[in-house]
DNA sequence: CTTGACCTTCCGGCGACTGGAAGCCTCATA
DNA sequence: TATGAGGCTTCCAGTCGCCGGAAGGTCAAG
């Protein structure tokens, strides 16, 4: 199966496969006579493992993480399991830093009265001498 | 005053304030006579500004239409309403997508059972023939 | 006069791609 | 058999918002 058709099927660009071969992220793929790339089922359950893994925000270096342990029949669940509830925190922590953030804004915007006139909260607060 | 008391001022790093006039989001400061960045307080006022516009989230680009809105004293104060919505509405969009996130990150550790086994429910749905 | 903390510029790298150029390969159609 | 469209290959550059480091000039204190 060639690139186009495997990118098809994993949902990922092109682009972006040979890119992850390129970085180590995915082995690289078998060759044909022409010098295409081939992919097998295998690889196509690799492809879509990292697409679904980088889709739940997973960053490529936890890719790699995953992926060995997915390779790895003697893995403890467990390990798993932890990689994830990081994940869970670092989205929680994001989740926060942007309520706090939208609050700030929604503030701002509240007291902004957004007609033809000059004056405005929201810059004299960004440019404020202190806080 | 040299860049790093400025730095300091504007809770900016220095490298920062000189790509900021690397990329003209700020104007060349000024030069004393051994080449050295010379800010005024003005020039203090702008730093801290974009400081705070930054870590509102705003980016660079945005940032750009601010200050000259900033220094327009012909500006419409809705203008600027209307950049810091369309802010609050990408911050939005971010946080539903990271909750939901969350939940399907959620839903996946809540299968597993975490042990030294190596069954794993987040493994085998990151690798499920389909969704 | 030296030391160490500044300052200057320039270059390269980060993450995770994305776009484009230049050049093969393949396949369907005229 | 020629042609044209599309797919494949590699490599280089750019994105965004910086950060680190090297090589060198400047300055104030001891």
């Amino acid at each position: 199966m060639n690139i186009g058709a495997a990118a098809k099927q994993a949902e990922l660009p092109t682009k972006t496969i040979r890119y992850y071969e390129e970085i180590g992220l995915i082995r690289p793929a078998a060759r044909g006579a022409n010098g295409y790339r081939d992919y097998s089922n295998e690889d196509l359950h690799i492809l879509r493992f990292v697409q679904r893994a980088r889709g739940l925000g997973f960053g490529v270096r936890d890719c790699r993480e995953l992926l060995s342990l997915y390779r790895d029949r003697n893995r403890a669940s467990a390990d798993v399991k932890a990689l994830a509830e990081q994940r869970i925190a670092a989205v929680e922590r994001k989740i926060e830093e942007l309520q706090s953030l939208r609050e700030t804004l929604c503030h701002l915007v509240e007291r902004c009265t957004g007609d033809d006139r000059p004056e405005c909260p929201i810059l004299s607060d960004l440019a404020a001498e202190s806080q």
